[in-house]
DNA sequence: TAAGATTGAAACCTCAATCTTA
DNA sequence: TAAGATTGAGGTTTCAATCTTA
């Protein structure tokens, strides 16, 4: 720790610019969200997963690691989204330490209101005006740091 | 709402990298800093605005602009930071509705050994490795993004 | 013993209400 | 009335401990 590799001025401005960014548009989307269809990004996240999957149910295990949420995270929230009708749970036949997560008519009509709006909302304050070769470079970046947050993890 | 423009292939999938990364970075970040420093990000983030400043002092509303935090969350905060020892206040002698929040000698001595290994982690997680101009691009698109975060905000 | 999952405590964030001084 | 700031309630996230079944 003695000759730190301190940023340089382009990448602490870059750093900054985007910790700036992150924040913003994050509280921005979940407000947005909230008001529009009363539900928190990460409501919307479970969700998109449980209507991505083939029969509409899935283990909560897999949700976990899908979303990369801790299993305790995960307990607590689906208990909130389960006590607002959001999600239900079926016994799982294989395995009886697991459940199931079901998606209910409730979560199916939120998901499906609160898309249309999300998305615009999304496109509005993100994607338009970006260059194609922005769009292309803004892929490339999280390629390249998932893969160092890898590496780091097995260190 | 009734012609939605949806994302098409690559925006779909920059998006969900981008959310990916920056929850993941966001994370690991966090847990770094926690273990190497028993500090948080938003710790963190308030005692740089504090070493930043002329003379080590700030206005708290002056904290909440350039943070951009709630006052409340602020308040919450900086009640916490403060009962670790880690800030203290003044009275403003001009405005006496106000207060200057301070950094006491624990939180210089916090954040001066904290800094080295969180730049270090930033370094290896996400600078490393990427070319100038992905580090330039990274640059334009925040600035596109707070534009219409505030443009989005008055309408 | 380990994997799937829940629980409780403590920290954290948001919202609305409140308090004090300008 | 409005600006600077705090408070309390309730939802969210983390950590460690626990419970049950594989």
């Amino acid at each position: 720790m003695d000759d730190i590799r301190w940023l340089d001025e382009s990448e602490q401005r870059a750093w900054r610019a985007y910790l700036t960014m992150q924040s913003r548009l994050n509280a921005r989307l979940n407000r947005r969200l909230q008001a529009d269809s009363d539900l928190s990004i990460s409501d919307f996240a479970v969700l998109v997963e449980l209507t991505d999957s083939a029969e509409n149910r899935v283990r909560a295990f897999e949700l976990a690691r899908t979303l990369q949420w801790e299993k305790s995270r995960l307990s607590h929230h689906l208990a909130r989204m389960q006590r607002r009708g959001l999600i239900g749970r079926e016994e799982c036949p294989s395995d009886a330490r697991g459940a199931f997560i079901v998606i209910t008519p409730t979560g199916r009509k939120a998901i499906d209101e609160a898309a249309p709006h999300h998305v615009e909302t999304v496109r509005r304050l993100f994607f338009d005006g970006l260059t194609p070769e922005q769009i292309q470079t803004l892929q490339t970046i999280p390629d390249h740091v998932l893969d160092r947050l890898a590496a780091d993890e097995c260190e």
